[in-house]
DNA sequence: TATGGGTACGTAATCGATTACGTAAACTTT
DNA sequence: AAAGTTTACGTAATCGATTACGTACCCATA
């Protein structure tokens, strides 16, 4: 690096690199005349701040770590996003990881964290090994979507499921709808269940039994989505509509009830979760649950930097974000 | 940070920290039974390099910046994970900045990734000064598919465009169209002009002539898109098909062109342009010409490693990555 | 005028590594 | 056996900042 340094400031403003901290810093200690005397200086020489130097001696790093799954799930960038577009002003850089859910890469990620000093940490995953560990390195941690039951030592910030399951079958009820098709990720995770709680409570409300037939739990891809709606209608199981438990399945389902001949609102409906941008232009344009990524990440990035500076782990009350309905044209 | 330092370990070993850090870099100078006693209390502790003080003394931090223009924009996450995936196991991290081509956003950026001290940058974006600037301050950088005309000293990656062009628009002669209008970004950048140069060229190989009526530059935006194709049906303008120069700009064609009664394929037939996933899931499912985002970031990384590790910028040929048809059910 | 307190600095330690250089002991070579 | 070489370390400087502490000077107050 061609970068010059406080030291060759101190010398070319005849002070010390005491000083000349003190007036990058703003930390008082010195006469106005030296004050711009140094800033002139640095100025001219165009000084930048080496910030790994500052950052062995303070002990921070003014990063912060997001690990998602899938950066290439624009739910996941969504949120990414918005995380960066809070810190980055306050002049930390973001540094982004991609698990793909596996565990071994997830585990060698938190020493990675640590051995790099990073401020704070936003969790977007599953397996809430990660969290804990960071937990106990001391590591100012929040999670996104992915509270466990036992976990309350750790902040989640998630979207209200339960509300949205509960709006995603009322809007099928309301359209007169009777019965409802679940498609949902097979696994026990909060989130789903859930959204799948809400299901079965919009459905009691109405009167409706909820009929495991048509509680459809899958792995979590589109082309499951799919197949699943063909087995339904090869088995001729009876129903009038289809709550998918998020955007991408939602556009698998809607594929195979066009290959077999289904007119979507009319014959079958269909409504997703998490709204994503396709949603805008799916053919029929997709009725769906609306997720504030924007607001979780802003809320994450909130409440972690108040952890970072605070220092304190409070015993935070999860935050949960509302969710709304977005009417399309699908139901 | 609890971590336990090198001098701890020394101690413990009850040798000098040379010696430890020697062990830890494996560069020889210590006996074996020396090198088994740094190692079990190294393991014992559970000792992780501190990267920050590391980076100071090495003057490496083991960091790659990726700038792009928006992380939500699927094309640039595939190829921002492309880059992770390759370096991150030969253990770099990696910073993500997010420009929106925000002029001055840019120009904070370069300080920013010098002050942290990068290793390497990979950009993916508009403004060509930041690749400049990079330049002058010696940090090793790769450009992704914004090759300048005038810009020989800077390596960059790109799709073969021309050749995307050229297909797409053959697809839709060989289909028997005649009439083709093309979308494409009314900016006058490499990228675009060469997927046009591709487009002239394959009408003018089957005797046609380039009809400007057809060619509709707009700023780059799904409903600027939609609204383009509206135009073109209010003015009457004779067309068959439709080559949008992205796949959003065709999602937002097709929306217009299905409000309008229009049938797909049946009667006009549509082409996009980068292959997103959403593709796969449109009604009816898109035909379009695939760029290889993967290949794209993993050749740029490489590249950019070469760049980093020899310390010499070679005035390396631009890279071209192959496109190619994907054939589904839109013409 | 002596004392006390504030201002404006400088000195030097420090963060946690790496590494050039020095050196004692062991081992070769002739 | 003397000289040279290699091995296996340790010492201390260094990277570029921050900051506790010391101190000289100035000014106000008793």
């Amino acid at each position: 690096m061609a970068t010059i340094t406080i030291k060759e400031i101190a010398k070319l403003a005849g002070v010390s690199t005491a000083t000349v901290s003190r007036v990058l810093n703003n930390s008082g200690g010195y006469s106005d005349e030296t004050k711009l005397r140094v800033l002139e200086i640095l100025e001219k020489f165009n000084y930048q701040t080496n910030v790994v130097a500052k950052s062995l001696r303070t002990s921070l790093t003014k990063t912060v770590g997001i690990i998602v799954p899938d950066i290439t799930n624009e739910y996941y960038a969504l949120i990414a996003l918005a995380i960066e577009n809070y810190f980055s002003p306050k002049g930390y850089s973001i540094y982004i990881y991609n698990t793909n859910e596996e565990p071994e890469k997830e585990r060698l990620l938190i020493r990675d964290l640590e051995s790099r000093g990073v401020d704070g940490l936003v969790y977007i995953s599953g397996k809430m090994s990660v969290p804990r560990e960071a937990l106990k390195k001391r590591l100012p941690i929040v999670c996104i979507n992915r509270r466990e039951e036992m976990s309350e030592e750790i902040t989640v910030i998630e979207s209200d499921n339960y509300q949205g399951g509960f709006l995603a079958t009322e809007e099928l009820l309301n359209q007169g709808c009777t019965n409802i098709v679940i498609i949902r990720d097979e696994r026990d995770i909060v989130p789903m269940n859930e959204r799948y709680r809400g299901y079965c409570d919009a459905l009691k409300k109405k009167g409706l039994p909820v009929n495991l037939e048509l509680v459809k739990p899958i792995s979590f891809n589109v082309s499951h989505a799919a197949e699943c709606v063909e087995n339904l209608i090869r088995n001729h199981i009876q129903f009038d509509s289809i709550f998918a438990c998020s955007d991408m399945l939602a556009f698998g389902a809607m594929q195979a009830l066009r290959e077999h001949g289904k007119r979507i609102p009319e014959d079958i409906k269909v409504i997703g979760f998490d709204n994503i941008t396709f949603g805008r232009y799916s053919h029929p344009q997709l009725t769906t649950i609306n997720q504030d990524k924007e607001r979780l990440g802003e809320a994450a990035s909130e409440i972690l930097l108040n952890i970072m500076e605070k220092k304190e782990r409070p015993k935070q009350p999860n935050i949960v974000i509302p969710v709304s309905l977005v009417k399309r044209k699908s139901t």
